[in-house]
DNA sequence: AGCAATCCTGACCGATGTGTCACTTTTCTG
DNA sequence: CAGAAAAGTGACACATCGGTCAGGATTGCT
């Protein structure tokens, strides 16, 4: 095996992509149930059907997965995060945005975790997102909150009072899954489950707002 | 040092009570940044300062003092629990109920990101908690609800998806604290705005139930 | 087919983790 | 004060971890 430190500068082929995806869905699982430092890359490797030299072959370190499988987290919530379009009226540009929010929760719960747990060691790995991603949006869309609210369209509320309901709110089907599973007879919310909890999410958020 | 793996049957000291409490509030930091896995007992022994063979002359084994830590944050959170109190008005009810847990979650931040950390592994050390305890208690909380909406005091809302709410807007304070503070200029929210934000919160818990 | 590049993997290393234990020191009690 | 109980602790055994590497196997290209 060559002695290459920089992987990421390799041309990449079908098999690599293919691997790649794999270990990094694998890690993904990993990461949300023990966090960085609880999750090893041996139980990786094994969650992704690899011998563990293949990680690293396809990754640096640990650290460079993990910096690998939050950059994707981060995407991920930029997507949902542009369905709050300040350009529509409140009660269509919240529903959007809290739909968007709730959608992913269902289908990347494991990514939410790992965001979560990030969060609780410090966020030291998502502090330059935060300050360059995320802090200018919550901005943006405090301003465009209380444009709504001057205009009397909405409800006087505190907008990052509100703007962190949203995302709690959302959030929580995806980081307490295990909970919600319990008090639920110790199934997981089905589709429809799932379906009649978003609308009534929504309709709490918008009534919240005076929507 | 007898041989006594009971060690929770010894009697009380006044040494031993002092350690027990300085080594949970440890373990409970450490537990908080790094989950159950990635915390190492002799993280937990340095961040208390005792040698860490005295960490399992107190505590049997890691488990056990993880199990402690638990415990003693369920019983934190049944405290606020009673608050909801359902002889009381659906105003006065909530209002004392969210403002309980926005305070629990001021004053105990790290126990309510161990208890976030043990739900992203699945929760198995609080499956029987849960069961016990948070199920029952739901259950009479939703009955609640529905007779506060059926008497046409409070708007029809989920009631499962609205105890959800409330639970994840109040912990994400506690939880999410390392954004929270990130996006608020690197400092933490000062008392004052911990209060406005409180304010805040329940302001928008009623108006979602039509309060 | 031959060769280069890529991929795979058993074995290995030093560091770190859980937990133990013999022994020492300190505290408590009659 | 003496002895028992409680508390403290350096050293240790074994397991697991992050990471490495030589060499073999496979793939891709000419």
């Amino acid at each position: 095996m060559p002695d290459n430190p920089q992987n990421t500068d390799r041309p990449k082929g079908a098999i690599r992509q293919e691997n790649e995806r794999i270990i990094l869905s694998a890690a993904e699982d990993v990461f949300s149930e023990e966090g960085f430092r609880g999750a090893s890359v041996g139980m990786i490797a094994e969650r992704a059907g690899v011998p563990k030299p293949n990680v690293y072959y396809y990754f640096g370190s640990k650290e460079e997965l993990y910096k690998r499988v939050l950059e994707d987290i981060c995407a991920a919530w930029l997507d949902s995060a542009g369905e709050f379009d300040d350009a529509a009226d409140p009660k269509a540009a919240l529903t959007a945005y809290v739909s968007a929010k709730m959608d992913l929760a269902r289908a990347r719960p494991k990514g939410s975790r790992v965001w979560a747990t990030e969060m609780t060691r410090g966020a030291e790995h998502l502090s330059a997102y935060l300050r360059d991603a995320v802090d200018p949006w919550v901005k943006a869309r405090e301003a465009t909150l209380m444009r709504w609210i001057n205009a009397g369209k909405m409800a006087a509320v505190d907008p990052r009072a509100y703007i962190f309901m949203i995302w709690a709110t959302t959030q929580h089907y995806a980081d307490f899954e295990a909970q919600i599973t319990h008090l639920n007879g110790g199934k997981p919310l089905s589709d429809s489950d799932f379906a009649a909890k978003k609308a009534s999410v929504i309709a709490m958020v918008l009534a919240a707002a005076g929507l």
